[in-house]
DNA sequence: AAACCGGGGAA
DNA sequence: TTCCCAGGTTT
């Protein structure tokens, strides 16, 4: 109990942001802000929070809503996956729990989308149980005090910095220890140009000693990204569109966009509306071309999408959609779209 | 072990 | 541009 890292609580202490989630031990809660926050910054789940748990202030409310609905709250914030895995696990702590958020580890970590991290963090949080929570933040303050190079992304780092952060965790208060920590790397120990002079920890630190900060963490990077070309028609009847739900194990999984054709390579607008597929299929008669935007690009973490907007008007949409959904204009809002669909909506002053 | 799953902010 | 963010699941 007499680590150096132990300095970190009278900073932590002081330097902690005021943060909705910190002024309660409800676990629910907890859990939810830990869901929303992960890989994604304060700043950016900050307004997703206040919404959702406005919506759904408890598991019963949540694991009783549509999904639909979840994904509506989600729209923007990015990995789905997370919000339709919040969903089922609301639901799993019903059916099993009673409503009742479980207390135990083993259980918590067995929800739906709940991994080392999360358990951890919501187990020392809102239970005081002694897991230590190692996340983006803890890898970096870790590698760097201890001038640790084994790259943080694979087996063996995974293996290497949770048996350390393990071995530091303060026992008597998990909860505050694996915050502080995190804290500490969000605020002070950031990923770039930290500001080593004024770091409380500086003269214990093996990075800054070896000149070694800006090279740790190590990270074996593997990503590689694949170009895919979507053209996206909004087919207009009187007051009403067309729009399909993405269903099938590939991006954006559950959230609606336009009609869509994908094509292998890059297309030019003309090909795409002389090939002719998705109009007859339709059996739209009279179609007027009223604008076709460029190309934009639309950076994933593994994939570039190559947009361009198709707008078509027509006197009437037909009665049989073919899988599509026809809905009002005006309800367009009501629908979880990607990102880049929704900020084409936008500049069209359709929502 | 590697691929997949978003979107935004910072440098 | 590139990197990273209170990561997790699937293959």
């Amino acid at each position: 109990m007499s680590h150096f890292i132990e300095s970190l609580y009278p900073w932590y202490l002081r330097h902690r942001r005021d943060l909705p989630w910190r002024k309660t031990t409800d676990p629910y809660l907890i859990w939810v802000s830990e869901t929303i926050l992960q890989q994604t910054r304060v700043g950016q789940g900050l307004p997703y929070y206040e919404r959702f748990i406005l919506s759904y202030p408890d598991v019963v409310s949540l694991a009783r809503a549509h999904e639909d609905e979840v994904l509506k709250l989600w729209e923007g914030l990015g990995y789905y996956s997370r919000a339709r895995n919040l969903l089922a696990a609301a639901r799993q702590i019903l059916q099993n729990f009673n409503g009742k958020f479980p207390s135990a580890y083993s259980d918590i970590r067995k929800l739906k989308g709940v991994g080392d991290y999360t358990a951890a963090a919501v187990a020392s949080i809102a239970f005081n149980l002694p897991y230590a929570a190692v996340d983006g933040n803890v890898y970096r303050v870790l590698s760097r005090c201890y001038g640790l190079e084994t790259p943080i992304n694979t087996p063996a780092g995974k293996k290497l910095f949770a048996q350390l952060a393990e071995e530091l965790l303060n026992r008597r208060e998990p909860g505050m220890h694996n915050q502080a920590l995190m804290e500490f790397g969000a605020l002070q120990c950031v990923p770039k140009n930290p500001d080593c002079e004024n770091c409380p920890l500086v003269n214990h630190c093996a990075a800054f000693l070896t000149k070694q900060v800006d090279r740790l963490p190590v990270k074996n990077r593997t990503l590689q990204r694949s170009s895919r070309y979507f053209n996206f028609f909004l087919i207009e009847g009187v007051g009403q569109i067309l729009i399909h739900k993405r269903q099938k194990n590939d991006i954006w999984k559950n959230l609606y966009q336009l009609p869509l054709e994908e094509t292998a390579g890059e297309t030019s607008a003309e090909e795409i509306l002389q090939s002719q597929l998705l109009i007859p299929l339709l059996n739209i008669e009279t179609v007027k071309i009223q604008k076709i935007t460029p190309l934009r690009t639309h950076e994933l973490t593994h994939q570039r999408i190559f947009a361009r907007f198709i707008h078509l008007q027509t006197d009437q949409l037909p009665e049989n959609t073919a899988g599509f959904i026809k809905i009002n204009k005006k309800d367009i809002s009501k629908f979880a779209f990607p990102g880049l669909v929704k900020k084409y909506f936008e500049e069209n002053h359709l929502i």
